[in-house]
DNA sequence: TGATTGACCAACT
DNA sequence: CAGTTGGCCAATC
């Protein structure tokens, strides 16, 4: 067991806390991580995530504006939007309706109890 | 081993 | 308002 695991399991982690219903952005990882700037990276985890052993919902992670910009990456432009749409979370035109209210901040629901 | 890219973001021009 | 650039780190070519 590795004390420092791949900064893509810590990505991992906070992604699958995500609850039900919820999204989150690329960004607001990076920066719960201390890792500002390098939201790229997470968008990176997620690509490994697709290969990961683990279910990584990463469907529930979009962009900062709440566009889904990954949803090809799903396996199918539509997939993404389904999966949304499954957990009650409604998209338009390849966005969160509501993001605002159904962005889900790691470095407030996690770290709130520090 | 160096250069390029990658599901991003923010600032600058 | 749209296009460019810088930034961060890791993986691929």
């Amino acid at each position: 067991m590795p004390l420092k695991e791949s900064f893509f399991d810590d990505v991992y982690k906070v992604v699958e806390k995500i609850p039900y219903g919820r999204v989150t952005s690329y960004g607001a990882i990076a920066e719960f991580l201390r890792l500002r700037g390098s939201a790229r990276m997470v968008g990176w985890a997620m690509n490994a995530s697709h290969t990961s052993n683990k279910n990584i919902p990463a469907h529930r992670v979009v962009n900062r504006n709440g566009l889904l910009t990954g949803k090809h990456h799903f396996g199918g432009p539509k997939v993404m939007q389904q999966l949304l749409q499954s957990e009650g979370i409604k998209v338009k035109d390849n966005k969160v309706v509501k993001f605002d209210k159904l962005f889900w901040d790691p470095k407030i629901e996690i770290t709130k109890s520090e």
